[in-house]
RNA sequence: GUGGCCGUAGCUCAAUGGUAGAGCCCCAGAUUGUGGUUCUGGUUGUUGCGGGUUCGAGUCCCGUCGGCCACCCCA
């Protein structure tokens, strides 16, 4: 019962931390190649600033409880109402447009199952106070390029763009009142997930002229744009107009695009769009500000990169690289071990990976300890001292050193 | 929250209702200062937990907890 996490929270072994902090690592580094700069909020929430914004959906799934304060707390399920309202009431502190990204653990309760735990860790970009839609085309562009920069490609994963604007639109001409948008926006969503009477049901006489759009396609001039913008970077071959995309959070407004992969075996890998009015409804129309953004989560990346055998391969080579070990010293006489700790402080402080076995081991041990830490250089303190034993590793040449050249020596193998 | 399948060593899995096992991993050795191989030996289980049926339950039944899958929903 102590033995296991609780249910949809995860271990982080070892292993598992390395994929991690290499998710982390590509996150951090394609989104500071577009200049986005990082930021974080608290995990934790007053609850209201959900059940405000998000929809029901979200509120009914929410990890919530009441602290000893007797304050209603939530713990973060997105970081978009944080960001809201730290832009809401830090804006003048900043030129605009504002572009941020932030990575964090994010918690939802419910029953967890494959791609969905009730924990997990997702990148946010966003971008605010640019309407013009050349923000929308760079932050799918940022989506695109952090997804290649782990090795995949237009024929593992898809950008289906769509445009809220096109159904309001649809629904205005069709004179339906603006209260009832949410809900058939949520059932053209659903298209697909759902039986298609249900949807019927739902959509009453629109049902007809939906599924015609759904079926041709649609036509938005917007997402052409949208689509050209991307041809421009040679990055048309990644995304493709989709309306049938939605996307259940009722605070966006214009383009909306989800990424799938192409064999569409996982749930979206990542999410985002335009919230124009969320700052505005937030602050009570203190401050209005139009703003896009997507997330990415790091459980539906990662079973992809495990299935992606090309994308996997690259994951571990780097995984095994950052692991080796530079030095392992041997400590073959233990009158020596004085001597090895000297030279092994000395090491550490000039940068280098160094370990060494903390009790008298074998040599023949040490060795293959070395062996399996990935050391590129053993140093051998026995007999000799003053001098000692330099080997490297990979050609299994072993020279003999002063205690005084040996950091020199060290650094030309290393180099 | 609803339904179906599953739960045996750290991991992957065996065991017609009749004495709980294998492989991997881990640890220690193979005559005392040099490597991924090989060989030998060793540790680990209230068979998820609690009841019931039975002479006898890992095996059958009920409950419970946990996992997987589908529904729901999807940040």
């Amino acid at each position: 019962m102590f033995m296991q996490p609780l249910p949809g929270f995860r271990d982080f072994l070892p292993d598992d931390c390395a994929v991690r902090n290499l998710i982390f690592a590509r996150w951090r580094e394609v989104a500071r190649r577009y200049a986005f700069v990082e930021w974080d909020g608290p995990p934790l929430e007053a609850t209201e600033l959900y059940r405000k914004k998000s929809g029901t959906e979200i509120v009914d799934q929410l990890f919530n409880f009441t602290d000893k304060g007797e304050r209603e707390v939530a713990m973060r399920p997105e970081l978009t109402p944080t960001l809201a309202r730290v832009v809401a009431a830090h804006e003048r502190e900043f030129k605009k447009p504002l572009k941020w990204f932030s990575i964090g653990q994010f918690f939802r309760y419910e029953k967890q199952q494959r791609g969905r735990l009730r924990e997990h860790f997702q990148l946010n970009c966003d971008v605010i106070g640019e309407a013009n839609l050349a923000a929308d085309i760079e932050l799918v562009a940022l989506c695109i390029d952090i997804l290649r920069a782990f090795g995949f490609t237009d024929k593992d994963f898809v950008v289906r763009v769509s445009d809220r604007d096109f159904w309001t639109n649809f629904l205005r001409e069709k004179d339906i009142s603006g209260d009832r948008w949410d809900e058939l926006l949520q059932a053209i969503d659903k298209f697909g997930r759902e039986p298609r009477e249900k949807t019927v049901e739902k959509l009453g006489k629109l049902a007809d002229p939906v599924f015609a759009i759904l079926k041709s396609g649609g036509k938005s001039e917007r997402l052409d744009r949208l689509v050209d913008g991307l041809r421009a970077r040679g990055l048309a071959d990644f995304v493709s107009i989709d309306v049938g995309i939605v996307r259940g959070l009722a605070y966006y407004t214009g383009m909306v695009f989800e990424v799938f992969d192409r064999a569409a075996k996982f749930r979206a890998i990542a999410g985002g769009g335009r919230y124009d009015n969320l700052i505005g409804v937030l602050s009570d129309g203190a401050v209005s500000m139009p703003a896009l953004g997507f997330a990415m989560g790091d459980v539906v990346l990662g079973e992809l990169i495990n299935e992606t055998a090309h994308v996997r391969e690259k994951l571990e080579n780097s995984i095994a690289n950052s692991r080796k070990i530079d030095i392992y010293v041997v400590i073959a006489k233990e009158q020596c071990r004085a001597d090895a700790l000297g030279q092994i402080q000395q090491l550490r402080d000039r940068g280098y990976l160094v370990d060494y076995p903390l009790t008298s081991e074998k040599v023949g041990k040490q060795f293959q300890l070395a062996e399996q830490l990935g050391a590129r250089v053993a140093v051998l303190f026995g007999d000799e001292w003053p001098q000692l034993k330099l080997k490297d590793m990979s050609s299994g040449e072993q020279q003999l050193v002063s205690k005084d050249d040996f950091m020199s020596h060290v650094e030309t193998i290393l180099r």
